[in-house]
RNA sequence: GCUCCCGUAGCCUAGCCUGGUUUGAGCGUCCGGCUGAUAACCGGAAGGUCACCGGUUCAAAUCCGGUCGGGAGCACCA
């Protein structure tokens, strides 16, 4: 039975009731179980960061999962919609540390590092915690109750199973290299987790002296803090240098540059003029010996310390000499390999000089530039000296700059399976294809060796132990594990816990874990097995693996869909998803990107209060292609809820007539109500398959943004602004005779709610649903149902070519009519329509003489000979020829119908209700009392009036006074007693 | 320097793959209308060098090449 809705689209209350509907109900529990027959669809959820708080970003994220997997469920697959979260990583150890009041690595171990990390686990579930909520007021389904989170022991199996997979295929392996490096969290970082901006640095010159020589080798740096630990300079071998003498403001000078490069360094060093003694290229330097800028006591004398070695690395500016310390910078490591030099690195975690550097000990790094500068000034060493703006990496966490370092770390040997990747991009699916082919292909051919271990505490502990002698084992299960000693059954694999489990080593020793933890980038590269239980059970890979679907932001190229892809190789040499679908950013209405720190940001909640999360979900989705980052506008919300309100309102329309005349739709099919149907009818079912066809299209090829547009356009046009005009009239009509007309139309309203609800229901479950429940949906919930396919045999081009241009004339009449000063509601006397496609429109005859309230329609093959009063103006296909002559029969009509719509609006302003009788007094001048008499009837009928009247001094419940056509008219209305 | 995406009205965009009426919508603005869905709704008007240049073609917003601008990523940043 049909269930009137409530009349004003109140979503936030509404979607309120539905959450609580399927909570109490256990609706979604049922509409899993529903499908536990069907086939297998292993969606893989990417795992949100565990932040707190859904940003509209990951509000889209999760809105384009939740489409897709109620789409998937109501074709009848049985898809697994495990969320995930991520939960590791510095970024929650900076808020703990932040929390509890503690700056430093060693602050931290002061304060125990199982506390520290029992804070980080509470911390992580109940920001998780906090997000799940958020969802789940957004309207997405997934499993909440059995997420799977990278802390659980599970899933830190799963990476150290994928971890001793590597190593056992060689491709998991330490080495000691140099790395972008923070000091403030004494930890290394990838390049993803570095980010860039302007920073002020020195921009100095530096004099080395040349070994029994009256000449300067003169060298250029941002960071002079690294001079301490040179060791060599590096010329071009093929680049012209010159030996000059210069007048500087330091003196005169004789030093060894670039020849190109002599007017810029004369500039910075103060001087006007200079003279080349000598010229050499590079390869000639080779080998020059000269003194370092700084002594240090316990550097030992190799064949190359102090000496220029060649690199073809060198560019053509500055001085054209480069600095060189293997310690600190990734090229000048690679060349103190060629030359033998052993890289030296007084600085120790915290970025603090060490005892290796006596005259800056304990001094931290960057903050010495100022006085190692004023040292080299001291001894005349320093050539030049400004400072330069420049962008300069920092951590992506703490903020603070970062520095180069050479450690020892464990790396993912990339570069190894590279060629693997590259085919299986190939193989995979990509949406959009360039997604793949362009996007992830070129970020993994650039690819370099994965550095996957972090110096930290809050993260999956790196399962690799050593011994002294060399020995080392990586372990890949718990079962191995509890091998160890100091294992005990059901502990926390977490550190510290986990640094106290020992191997004994076969050559007596014992082997001591490696302190690391693993990079937070590579915990969310398991999640497609360790979310199934592997390795400890094989079942759920057995039945689910490998997803079917994943969907993510464009910033995943680098981050998930590279990590799953990696770790797949390593594992199973296979990519571990068949289809990546990836999707844009939401930006802030300028286009700029969304941040605290800008104060643009928009809450995903706050448009749920506001105008509820089906048109949050709405908007996000209509407003451009998914893989298109959208800049928000702050009237789109406003824009979809105005969508889903004229939804709402034909709904509303619908079910109060149907619910009135007792309307049951379940006695009625589309073959019973065949003999029935008007014209208009077959054109409304036809629309409504075609939408349903281009929704299935829409969402076949992810073209979500194409299935919204559809569906809007087909409730704005289609539904709303043309089928509920024409049926009005249909609806209200009494009596026997009009029973199985008005069945017909109700039949397609319903027809096409249904079908709207059921095509809705993946973009905005919420009034689909309540929709659904008050339309006499048989389901327990409309979420339950099939997808709606679209039957190709109602879809009729004739008919809606008719229509069409049916509905071009109306709007020609209508703007002819503002055009003249004709309103809608006087009648006009006849329109001419001219031209071959008359047969086309004499379809809808009858339409077309309602909706332009014309009393006469004339097909003709000429244009009518021109007079006064007729009008005519050309459309698509033909002419229509409008005359606007106002006969007597004519203006009765008109009075008649101005004076209906008075007393409608009386009834309504008395809140009468529809079905309601009245009487009427109406007061008049003669003329048209004289042109209404024979309208009285009618008149009668249409605003359900037991009497009506005309007398000079109207009375009733409510009199007013109107003027209608220049003349005064009082209606009095009365609510007649029944 | 390299790669990718984008550029259509004041704003946000459709159309581009697969060339073909006068480039469509929405928002905003102005004017009007309608109203037994009504704290709604509808129509009209103004507003476009389809970023620019060149090419292919009978025909280019659409295909090709280049330029400029915006964004993202890579490399570099001693």
């Amino acid at each position: 039975m049909i269930k009137q809705v409530r009349p004003n689209y109140d979503a936030p209350i509404m979607e309120k009731e539905i959450l609580e509907f399927w909570d109490s109900n256990g609706i979604y529990e049922k509409t899993v179980a529903h499908r536990e027959n069907g086939e297998d669809f292993y969606f893989l959820d990417g795992p949100p960061y565990t932040t707190g708080s859904v940003h509209l970003g990951t509000a889209l994220n999760k809105t384009i999962k939740d489409v897709l997997i109620r789409y998937w469920r109501m074709r009848g697959r049985n898809v697994r919609d495990q969320p995930g979260f991520d939960m590791h990583g510095l970024p929650i150890e900076v808020q703990v540390e932040k929390k509890i009041g503690v700056r430093s690595k060693q602050q931290i171990e002061e304060y125990g590092i199982g506390r520290f990390v029992e804070t980080c686990s509470a911390f992580a579930k109940g920001l998780m915690n906090d997000m799940t909520l958020q969802f789940k007021r957004l309207g997405v389904w997934m499993d909440w109750n059995n997420p799977y989170r990278t802390l659980d022991p599970q899933f830190i199996e799963a990476a150290w199973w994928t971890l001793s997979e590597a190593y056992r295929n060689g491709l998991l392996v330490r080495d000691n290299r140099v790395l972008t490096w923070c000091h403030r969290c004494e930890t290394a970082l990838a390049e993803a987790e570095i980010e860039y901006w302007d920073e002020d640095d020195p921009s100095v010159m530096v004099e080395f002296p040349v070994v029994g020589g009256d000449r300067s080798l003169l060298i250029w740096t941002t960071t002079p803090w690294t001079l301490p630990s040179n060791m060599a300079v590096a010329a071009h071998p093929e680049f012209s240098y010159a030996l000059a003498a210069m007048e500087t403001s330091g003196g005169a000078k004789k030093v060894i540059v670039l020849e190109s490069a002599l007017a810029e360094v004369a500039k910075a060093g103060g001087c006007e003029k200079w003279e080349i003694l000598d010229r050499m290229t590079g390869a000639d330097l080779e080998g020059m010996e000269y003194e370092p800028p700084f002594a240090v006591p316990g550097l030992e004398k190799t064949q190359w310390l102090h000496k220029v070695v060649l690199a073809d690395y060198v560019e053509e500016g500055n001085t054209g000499l480069v600095h060189t310390a293997p310690g600190f910078g990734p090229d000048d490591f690679e060349t103190g390999k060629k030359y033998g030099l052993e890289p030296f690195c007084p600085v120790g975690e915290d970025g603090r000089f060490t005892d290796g550097f006596p005259m800056m000990e304990g001094k931290k790094v960057r903050g010495s530039n100022e006085a190692l500068l004023e040292d080299l000034d001291s001894r005349g060493l320093l050539f030049s000296s400004a400072r330069l703006r420049h962008r300069y990496g920092h951590c992506w966490r703490c903020k603070s700059p970062i520095i180069f370092r050479n450690t020892d770390q464990w790396f993912v040997k990339v570069t190894d399976i590279k060629g693997r990747m590259l085919d299986e991009i190939d193989r995979v699916k990509w949406v959009p294809d360039w997604a793949g082919s362009s996007r992830e292909r070129n970020w993994v051919e650039g690819a370099r060796d994965w550095c996957i271990t972090r110096q930290r505490y809050w993260g999956i502990p790196l399962p690799v132990w050593e011994c002294g002698c060399g020995e080392t084992r990586v372990v890949g299960s718990f079962e191995e594990l509890s091998n160890g000693d100091g294992y005990t059954e059901g502990m926390d694999p977490h550190r510290p816990w986990i640094d106290g489990v020992t191997f004994r080593c076969e050559c007596g020793g014992t082997m001591i874990r490696v302190g690391d933890v693993l990079d937070v980038w590579f915990d969310s590269g398991v999640a497609g097995w360790a979310g199934l239980g592997w390795p400890s059970g094989k079942d759920g890979l057995e039945r689910w693996w490998p997803a079917r679907f994943i969907v993510e932001a464009h910033d995943q190229t680098r981050g998930w869909f590279y990590s799953q892809l990696a770790a797949g190789v390593i594992s199973f040499d296979r990519a571990p998803y068949d289809e990546v679908m990836m999707h844009g950013w939401i930006l802030d209405n300028k286009g700029q990107k969304m941040s605290k720190s800008r104060g643009n940001v928009v809450d995903p909640m706050d448009l749920a209060k506001d105008v509820g999360a089906d048109s949050m979900r709405f908007c996000l989705l209509k407003a451009n292609a998914p893989w298109e980052d959208t800049a928000f506008q702050k009237e789109m919300p406003r824009n979809a809820r105005k969508v889903l309100n004229t939804y709402w309102n034909v709904v509303n329309f619908a079910s109060t007539y149907m619910n009135i005349d007792g309307y049951d739709p379940s006695a009625h099919t589309m073959e019973s109500m065949s003999v029935d149907f008007r014209d208009e009818d077959l054109w409304m079912v036809s629309r409504t398959e075609a939408m349903k066809r281009d929704v299935e299209n829409a969402l076949e090829s992810r073209e979500l943004h194409r299935a919204c547009r559809s569906l809007e356009n087909y409730i704005l046009e289609d539904l709303s602004r043309w089928y509920v005009r024409l049926v009005r009239d249909r609806t209200w009509a009494e009596g026997g005779d009009v029973v199985a007309d008005k069945n017909a139309s109700y039949f397609t309203l319903h027809y096409a709610i249904m079908n709207a609800a059921l095509a809705l229901a993946p973009f905005c479950p919420f009034i689909s649903e309540e929709v659904y429940g008050h339309m006499g949906g048989t389901l327990e919930s409309i979420h339950m149902e099939d997808w709606p396919g679209h039957d190709p045999g109602l879809i009729n081009v004739g008919l809606e070519e008719s229509m069409a241009a049916v509905q071009e004339i109306v709007e020609i009449v209508a703007a002819e009519r503002q055009k003249m000063g004709s309103k809608l509601r006087w009648p006009l006397k006849a329109i001419y329509v001219v031209g071959p496609e008359g047969g086309k429109v004499r379809t809808f005859d009858r339409v077309l003489a309602q909706q332009a309230n014309v009393k006469s329609i004339e097909y003709v093959d000429a244009a009518p000979s021109p007079r006064k009063d007729l009008v005519g103006t050309n459309y698509a296909s033909g002419a229509v020829f409008i005359d606007f002559e106002v006969t007597p029969d004519i203006l009765a009509e008109s009075y008649a119908r101005e004076i209906i719509r008075r007393i409608q609006q009386m009834r309504k302003d008395m809140s009468l209700n529809v079905e309601d009788f009245i009487n009427c007094e109406i007061d008049a001048e003669g003329e048209v009392v004289e042109l209404c008499a024979q309208w009285v009837e009618h008149i009668s009928g249409e605003v359900r009036a037991l009497n009506l009247v005309f007398c000079d001094s109207p009375g009733g419940d409510e009199v007013r006074s109107w003027e209608i056509m220049d003349g005064e008219v009082v209606i009095g209305v009365s609510k007649a007693a029944m």
